[in-house]
RNA sequence: UCCCCGGUCGUCUAACGGUAGGACAGCGGCCUUUGGAGCCGUGAAUCGUGGUUCGAAUCCAUGCCGGGGAG
């Protein structure tokens, strides 16, 4: 009785690439896929010149097929365009316009790589899917439990990404490069003979060609044909004194310096957003600074719903150094943060990621 | 009309008569599978005109502009 084939999610970078060919040197039947999520000739006023290191380019998926027909493996790309669309883009940009900041590879994870992609590989036959995630999964026997860790490169390591899993998507998911360092991974692609071993890294928003959200957003209601009226406000102090004018809430974020275009004795940061009064609040470095914060749709990974406060090291942004808080889970699968020391720029939309060291306990949305 | 005070990068602000510097803002790069942050780099000014002086942002005169004053 053959093994069902493993569904491999091929973007066309050197990381699942080399997942693929991991796999199957060690002899597992898998089919590859490519998820085509964005039809980056929809907005052509954003086009670039640039056109490398993002997702759905023609570009990468060529890179893809390429890699599986070298590997020999089945090869399909799967069209998940309509359901980016309304499960990614759109909350994307309704987050921002309703003054928050999303995380846009956090939605595509829970509903794209992780929901749909699953689907499709139900009707390849396969029972698991393996992405070129950096991060690791085990399944605790004792809890009955599937369990999250970072990666072994902590430099790489995507579980701020990734807390959104549930148990069911944990338990068919394999990430193979998550015990791996990504210099092993190039040299591993290049041992496989992966045709891009030296391929950059993606980075960036992937559907946001040129880096440029705001105009991503502009340009998305100018497609849609909505008209919005004046989004311009006041740019002002804490004590509401008026220091100048921007041009829309949507194009600042908690914490951010640049752009303002304000001059001041000391350095300015965004404090908050309020598309309601359309103001933009600014204030120096220490005004930026939080100890306490709620989160909402907490999603437990490695341990359930904790009864008592839970001691944590929580990650309130990517790159952010986990720091020391004491997190409580409350009513409605929310949970209240307190941090130790007060952190910098705590942003709505943004999701605080509770870890034990290595270990995700869970994680959930800064309200 | 008269009397004071003051005019330096985009903004704020330094410089015994001796290379006009800094901060903020801007721009560029690095970093980064979210947005920010951070780091590195970079362009940019003495209100005009005369004069004194080896040498003027600095001293003198005058004009212009801004603020304040017993009309």
């Amino acid at each position: 009785m053959p093994e069902p084939p493993i569904a491999v999610a091929m973007s066309g970078g050197v990381d699942s690439s080399v997942v693929a060919g991991l796999l199957k040197r060690d002899g597992h039947e898998i089919v590859g896929m490519t998820m085509q999520l964005w039809n980056q000739r929809r907005l052509p006023e954003l086009e670039t010149e640039y056109a490398g290191g993002r997702c759905c380019s023609l570009d990468d998926v060529y890179d893809a097929r390429a890699v599986a027909g070298m590997l020999e493996i089945p090869y399909y790309v799967v069209n998940f365009e309509d359901r980016f669309e309304r499960a990614v883009v759109r909350p994307f940009v309704d987050s921002y316009l309703k003054g928050e900041t999303p995380i846009p590879c956090t939605l595509c994870n829970n509903f794209i790589k992780f929901d749909q992609f699953l689907e499709m590989a139900d009707a390849a036959g396969a029972e698991k899917i393996a992405t070129g995630h950096y991060a690791r999964i085990g399944y605790d026997a004792s809890t009955g439990r599937w369990q999250m860790a970072r990666s072994a490169d902590a430099t790489k390591d995507q579980t701020y990404f990734l807390w959104g899993l549930t148990q069911a998507q944990l338990s068919r998911a394999l990430f193979p490069l998550g015990s791996m360092t990504k210099p092993e991974v190039r040299q591993l692609a290049v041992d496989l003979r992966i045709p891009v071993a030296n391929k950059p890294d993606s980075q960036e928003i992937c559907f946001v060609p040129n880096g440029d959200y705001a105009g991503f957003i502009d340009a998305y209601f100018r497609e849609q044909g909505i008209a919005r009226e004046l989004e311009g406000g006041e740019i002002v102090t804490t004590n509401g004194d008026v220091l100048g004018h921007h041009a829309g809430t949507h194009r600042f974020t908690v914490g951010q310096r640049r752009g303002l275009g304000i001059a001041a004795r000391d350095p300015l940061y965004v404090i908050e957003t309020n598309p309601s009064t359309r103001r933009v609040v600014v204030g120096g470095d220490r005004d930026l600074r939080r100890d306490k914060f709620d989160v909402r749709d907490c999603n437990w990974v490695s341990i359930s719903e904790p009864i008592a406060p839970v001691r944590a090291e929580v990650r309130i942004r990517n790159k952010h150094q986990p720091s020391a808080a004491t997190v409580s889970a409350c009513e409605g699968g929310g949970a209240s943060v307190t941090f130790d020391d007060p952190q910098r720029a705590i942003t709505p939309g943004q999701a605080a990621v509770f870890y034990s060291g290595d270990l995700v306990l869970g994680g959930g949305w800064i309200a």
